[in-house]
DNA sequence: TAATAAATGTCGTTT
DNA sequence: AAACGACGTTTATTA
């Protein structure tokens, strides 16, 4: 019998020993990595074919698995987290089944042969964030309103309106009620229409002005004309410089709160 | 010196050594699979951190670079197609820079341990074919347009109109002209206020009665509130099921002929 | 669980 | 190059 402690990184393995490794891969809960040349067949959401070509195809412990092409951002094919695996080591090829029962959904990849196959414990508890989101313009704003324009007073950070979450809403220097929606991207006809479902149940609700605030690091021409069709505003502003107010103002607030008292 | 075919696949080798393999791996446009233990920062549209981690580092001939975690679909950080490498041996790790100048954007990968690492040359060529798209769900209304309703007739695939392009557009048996939105997912609102500014649109410039038409598998609770807001009628109808009827619309024809002809 | 909107979305297509 | 919409989108958040 062999040991347990089998190799775990094989190069030009036979087909045989190459679906014990990623059997037993799977089973331990590893990370599995195979360069192989192969078919892919895909049923489920949609259907597709791959044709015979050389992939890496990498298995996760969480049960997600991906057949990256060797181009491209995206995998030409993949299964979500939580799916099933079955490996069958058949006439000419290993057959790796990804399938997820409750959606139906079965990706299936036929492997003719295998460059390199490992299976690696990956341990990884590092703490990913990320900054210059939509939401750290959102903080932003909150923290330093002059950002859209002076005398800008927030009011609630998110109110809940009929169609969903108004990104900040506040009133200006004269007393107005303003709307803002944020885009992190070139804000589009669609951002502007998001906008509107706002403004046209708030419009309804209260007999004040209400003005429409697009703020965004820029927006499309389609984006501009249908703002001045709505009579709203656009106001540019960069998710890099929210990011960097946040970090100034979370960086010295015993020092703004000194020279703010004296 | 050292053969020009030195080993493609290193298990635990040193830094320098591993950093050679990088080097060479991407100069001579190969794919080249890193299992490290790495900290990853980016800047560009936004910026991120990912602390210390064991994670497959992907590196593609076309420039795109992705890190994947041993958990989830996407990777953690990633780069596009047409990214520049830069691949340093430093002081206790290897730096991998992967650039891109244009839209001033950079992902860091500081590797501080090489458990594996590849450069393969991967040839892929393979065809790959999706069925059961919304482009595949339009053809076969067109081809079979009692898919909607019995006497529907459609027109033209796509008419342009002021704000794009319409999915299918008909008659009904009434003589009503029927403007038709199609989802290949679960329709929500913004299927069917996109069918609206098509409404709208026409609506403005045609006298007669316009029906609106939703046809997708599923709506939520939301859009067929909207739907009937509006006065439009939702159809469900699958991808899968236009998907077949191509299928068996496109494998016989002549028979469908020669039976149509009798 | 359903719905809603963000995403370093990516990717193709058309103007 | 810009705009626009699809995607087997995925993912997180919230009712």
């Amino acid at each position: 019998m062999k040991p347990s402690r089998a190799p775990q990184v094989l190069e030009n393995p036979s087909l045989g020993e190459a679906a014990q490794l990623i059997k037993k891969g799977i089973a331990q809960k590893k990370t599995v990595i195979i360069a192989c040349h192969c078919t892919v067949d895909y049923e489920g959401r949609a259907n597709s074919t791959l044709g015979p070509g050389d992939r890496v195809v990498l298995i996760k412990p969480d049960g997600s698995a991906l057949v990256h092409r060797p181009k491209d951002y995206a995998p030409v094919n993949w299964q979500p987290p939580g799916s099933l695996f079955k490996t069958t080591l058949k006439e000419g090829e290993v057959e790796l089944r990804a399938y997820r029962r409750k959606e139906k959904e079965r990706m299936v990849v036929h492997i003719k042969k295998v460059v390199l196959a490992a299976a690696l414990e990956l341990r990884d508890s590092g703490e990913f964030t990320l900054y210059a989101s939509e939401r750290d313009m959102q903080e932003a704003i909150l923290l330093e309103p002059s950002l859209l324009e002076e005398g800008f007073r927030p009011v609630t950070k998110e109110r809940p309106v009929d169609p969903g979450f108004i990104d900040v809403m506040g009133y200006d220097s004269d007393g107005n009620l303003v709307l803002v929606e944020i885009k992190r991207g070139r804000a589009d006809k669609n951002s502007v229409e998001q906008l509107k479902k706002y403004m046209d149940v708030v419009d309804r609700d209260d007999s004040r002005r209400v003005r429409g605030l697009l703020v965004a690091p820029e927006a499309t021409r389609g984006a501009l004309k249908l703002l001045a069709q709505l009579g709203y505003e656009f106001k540019p502003l960069t998710p890099q410089k929210c990011s960097e107010v946040l970090r100034r103002r979370r960086a010295t607030p015993l020092t703004r709160f000194l020279s703010g008292s004296r």
